[in-house]
RNA sequence: UGGGGCGUCGGCAAGCGGUAAGCCACUGGUUUUUGGCACCAGCAUACGUAGGUUCGAAUCCUACCGCCCCAGCCA
């Protein structure tokens, strides 16, 4: 069977179980398109960001669904700025867009366009528009103009002006251009009806004057068009046969719609779907400015920030972020995604991919009394159990060891089956060791250090005599191990919805102060010289050297994620 | 009280008239030189509610209830 020419119809006709994306409504509605051959077999979408921030992970879904669905179906997607406002747009924001969405995997080839690409085709149009009597230059002040427009039940009123005759609206629109007008004191508005139940269709404004100069068009022009009548028509310029969008945009369809059909032009079919809200965290893009502006979080790329930047310096993979954009599918329904789904994603990934290291956070000294103080041996060390073609490492192994604080208790509770008095445990890769003794500052309580012996029959971590071993602990040796800092993340929110205040809270005054951790006194193997991979320090998580913070002298990881910890579940019941 | 949407397991979400997929989370268990991973098992007699049509309804019809969005010269 030839897989190729059979492609149009019969795998078409099957949205999912070809190891591709889930089904979902807008992939139906594609796959119906074809069958009725609506665009001549053609797919165009498009991914239309306004560059006034920077994107997050609730872009991704959207840049996975334009481009993926294009894709798919063997189609194009264009990235189009949307850049209709000179007063909040900058280039530092067009540059950071376009390096993530290559970051992600997806590229839009030679087809980077701007919505003020259109403004001279846009301008006729409006010409056109006014000379069909459809639009007219209106002098109401802001204000009046909200009076005119009517509530959500009352019906808005015409505004004076909306009878100029053609020529007084050219002329008037003409001068406008030329700037002959001040800032604010005239617009052009589209005559539609003042009674619509629909607001967006009683009489939009169109154009509006700003006399300020735009990133791409310079002074050219005092006169910037508005985005509903920007979007539909860029769309159209395009030739966009699907334009997806967001949920709030529906009813800005029927002025779309209008705006098209007016000027007999192609029409894209707009369909909507719901955003990204994910727990703990915020989506607003100015909310996150607003952290960022205010210093909450250290930038845009701040590992805290579910920012595609902040994702980045987290040590998330582009792999793990589209695999998370699959799973959570497209629908209409405002939905609240559990963070745990990205975090699985990304464990996930970084599990076949990430080589293990041995990291010790928070270090507690342990003597081996037996293993003379002269000596030092090298063990070897698997890097990926998941993965044998990583291959092994050599380890330094010597009579002074760090291991993690919290493998030792004076007094193990229940099932603890780490280090305590006498009692025996593996350490990775290495020997046995049994504690003898502990050190302890009476006054703090703190203890000092362990003393411990090892078994020299236990090389590499077992016995001929296979006695049972449940605890094994990871470590380093004193004298070789690298100090390293290591910052752990937690939630930005302290509660799951952000969004849901008491009287007189703020977000701000949800924000997580915990949820960032600088360990200092880190002691990690050394050799751990490919710094730009993911790795996992064993018993901990994932983690990445910060890309601005670490050095080859002084290194400086993040952890991504931390490993499920079912010892902690255990214990947290045990006090119950 | 106008207009536009949406309601399927704790959280996402398939399903499109033939008798409730999958994933995350959670709970047990197996395995284990990571208390990781993997594997096995459990997890909606039920699809906002109430009626109706039908041999048969989450899917069709009617009414009701609940939630979200819209009154920028923002996008």
């Amino acid at each position: 069977m030839n897989k190729n020419t059979d492609n149009t119809r019969e795998s078409l006709a099957k949205p999912s179980g070809n190891g591709e994306s889930p089904s979902n409504f807008i992939k139906n509605i594609i796959i119906d398109d074809f069958r009725t051959n609506k665009y001549g077999g053609r797919i165009h979408t498009r991914f239309p960001p306004e560059p006034n921030g920077y994107l997050h992970i609730g872009h991704a879904k959207a840049i996975c669904l334009d481009f993926g669905m294009a894709e798919e179906f063997g189609g194009k997607c264009n990235l189009r700025f949307d850049d209709t406002n000179p007063m909040k747009e900058d280039v530092e924001y067009i540059e950071s867009i376009k390096e993530d969405i290559h970051w992600l995997g997806f590229d839009w080839e030679d087809r980077e366009y701007y919505a003020s690409d259109y403004f001279e085709q846009l301008y006729d149009y409006a010409i056109q528009l006014i000379k069909d009597g459809k639009a007219y230059v209106c002098d109401l002040t802001p204000d009046q103009m909200r009076e005119y427009r009517g509530t959500l039940t009352q019906p808005g009123i015409d505004s004076p002006f909306r009878s100029r005759t053609v020529e007084e609206n050219l002329d008037l629109f003409e001068r406008m251009r030329a700037g002959e007008f001040e800032e604010g004191s005239r617009v052009l508005r589209a005559k539609i009806d003042m009674r619509a139940g629909n607001i967006n269709m009683r009489d939009p404004v169109i154009y509006r004057i700003i006399k300020a100069s735009h990133h791409r068009t310079g002074d050219k022009w005092c006169i910037y068009p508005m985005y509903d009548y920007t979007h539909c028509l860029s769309d159209s310029i395009e030739r966009i046969t699907h334009s997806l969008c967001s949920l709030e945009f529906e009813d800005h369809r029927p002025l779309y719609d209008w705006f098209l059909d007016q000027l007999g032009v192609f029409h894209p079919q707009q369909i909507e779907f719901a955003r990204l809200n994910l727990t703990y965290t915020l989506m607003s893009k100015r909310k996150l400015r607003l952290l960022v502006e205010e210093g909450y979080v250290d930038g845009w790329d701040d590992p805290r920030l579910l920012t595609l930047s902040g994702l980045r310096r987290r040590g998330y993979t582009p792999e793990a972020i589209r695999e998370f954009c699959d799973r959570i599918g497209v629908a209409k329904a405002n939905s609240v995604v559990d963070i745990s789904l990205l975090e699985h994603c990304l464990r996930e990934d970084l599990n076949k991919r990430a080589s293990r290291a041995m990291a010790v956070l928070n270090p507690l000294k342990v003597v081996i009394d037996n293993y003379p103080a002269d000596k030092e041996e090298h063990v070897e060390a698997v890097n990926n159990p998941e993965d044998e073609s990583m291959g092994t490492r050599m380890l330094p192994f010597s009579n002074i060891i760090y291991i993690e604080r919290d493998d030792f208790r004076e007094d193990p509770p229940r099932k603890y089956f780490r280090l305590a008095p006498g009692r025996e445990v593996r350490l990775k890769h290495a020997y046995y060791i049994t504690c003898d003794k502990f050190l302890k500052d009476e006054s703090t309580g703190e203890i000092i250090e362990l003393h411990c012996h090892y078994d020299p029959e236990s090389r590499g971590g077992w016995t001929k005599d296979a006695r049972k071993i449940q605890g094994t602990l990871h470590w380093v040796s004193a004298k070789h191990a690298v100090d390293a800092e290591i910052r752990l993340f937690d939630h930005l929110f302290t509660k799951p919805d952000p969004n849901d205040l008491e009287e007189g809270q703020t977000f701000k005054d949800l924000i997580n102060t915990q949820s960032s951790t600088a360990l200092k006194k880190c002691k990690i193997e050394p050799g751990l010289v490919d710094m730009i991979q993911p790795v996992q320090f064993l018993r901990h998580g994932y983690f990445i050297a910060d890309a601005k913070l670490s050095k080859p002298e002084k290194p400086v990881f993040n952890r991504s994620v931390p490993l499920r910890d079912t010892w902690a579940k255990i214990e947290k019941s045990l006090d119950k």
